[in-house]
DNA sequence: GCTTAGTTAATTGATAACAATATAGCTGAC
DNA sequence: GTCAGCTATATTGTTATCAATTAACTAAGC
């Protein structure tokens, strides 16, 4: 066991900070932040959070607006979409290399995940079953063992868990939620390398259709209003 | 026509340049850096370096050890296969979208750019070759339309043309090049999408095998002489 | 009234200085 | 001789300051 110990500068603790208030709508989209505002309010050097917003531009969810200032990125329904059709390529690989190399270990965690989910979907509100659904493919992605993919996966994630919290309306129905999981996680139990990544990248395309309509009525507002 | 004038700060043009350094090898793996001595170098402050090499990090260039310095990434066999395969879930993506929208100007585009490379693949060294090979690729998932996709592709971009020049030697054959990425180019021409998922899709998975064996010769004796 | 040049306030771009940390080499007890 | 602890040095982490740029405002000229 490693003890860690996670020395942490303050820069990744703030854009930590920021990401998670953008992420859950403490923060929302179109806002203005500046440097010296926020350096106030954390009491810490401008240079700090400066190295925090590039950060979090580099995940998409703020823009930088040359000598005017930072903005928190807006959330279009082309945004939602895109990254969606991204989660397909990128989970069905994720689900074939988990399949390559399963065994117990890894069977438990997924079982573990999935049970989350199957629990969430069940007694749960809808934004906490879309959440265990986001963790779920996170935790493929993690046991794939594919190091470059985690990566791209964790830097697309907050701005895929922002469309999630805005879009917890998506899961009206928990028992279809884990209908739809259940022969995902079988394939890949099973080493199936090919119908898991087939599965899964159909579960996310169906699922893109889905979000885009469901998005529409959420944003459609905000989207006029500027 | 848009006169953009690209204003570029100086913590992106010192990126870029030391991407080239790393890119064509002028850097190697394992290389040592300082802020200092890059500040030194460029008569510039060690503020605009670190952002670049914050820049570098994000692409997997440089590493970055805590209060200990900066160092040139080295490039595994493992990484080159990690690449190769999240290139191949990347560009299939981009091959179905473009085809599903193709039109005269795409067209157009797209075969200027297998032009190229067929250009190069029957006089040029190999090394031409593959990297006339990759902008191809790069075309493709700019046509697609993929704000998205776009960016994480330029993303892995700095790696993916590092091992591009490492494995120059990886095209023997110019015609077997043309020949292979021939029926891509068709299939997305003619809008059929499904098949130029399949094709692009098919087309990196095979080539990743052959990468990881021509890595191996290259990239053996750097490995243990650390 | 409309345009245009100049002015000012706000904000980042870039630099320089100070503080914290890790490594390596030295010293001395055992 | 070896190893724990100390110290010096190199290097980054953080802060503070100066410079450059933008955008909004103002007023003069037509």
């Amino acid at each position: 066991m490693e003890e860690q110990l996670e020395r942490r500068t303050l820069d990744t603790q703030t854009a930590d900070l920021l990401r998670n208030q953008i992420i859950s709508g403490k923060l929302g989209a179109g806002e203005r932040l500046t440097e010296v505002q926020i350096a106030d309010q954390f009491q810490l050097s401008r240079g700090t959070i400066r190295s925090a917003l590039q950060e979090l531009k580099k995940e998409g969810l703020v823009d930088q607006l040359p000598y005017r200032g930072w903005a928190v990125s807006e959330l279009t329904i082309r945004d939602a979409f895109e990254l969606q059709s991204l989660r397909s390529a990128l989970e069905a690989l994720a689900a074939k290399l988990v399949a390559q190399t399963i065994d117990d270990t890894k069977k438990k965690r997924l079982n573990a995940a999935f049970s989350q989910l199957c629990l969430k979907a069940k007694s749960s509100n809808a934004r906490e079953a879309a959440v265990a659904d986001y963790d779920l493919h996170f935790c493929t992605v993690q046991l794939s063992g594919h190091k470059h993919l985690f990566d791209m996966y964790k830097l697309m994630g907050g701005q895929v868990q922002r469309y999630i919290y805005e879009a917890n309306m998506l899961v009206e129905n928990g028992d279809e939620l884990i209908a739809q999981h259940a022969p995902i996680i079988d394939a890949i139990a099973s080493g199936d390398a090919k119908k898991s990544e087939q599965l899964a990248y159909e579960h996310n395309e169906k699922e893109g259709h889905k979000l885009v309509d469901c998005l529409e009525g959420a944003l459609i507002k905000r989207a006029t209003k500027r």
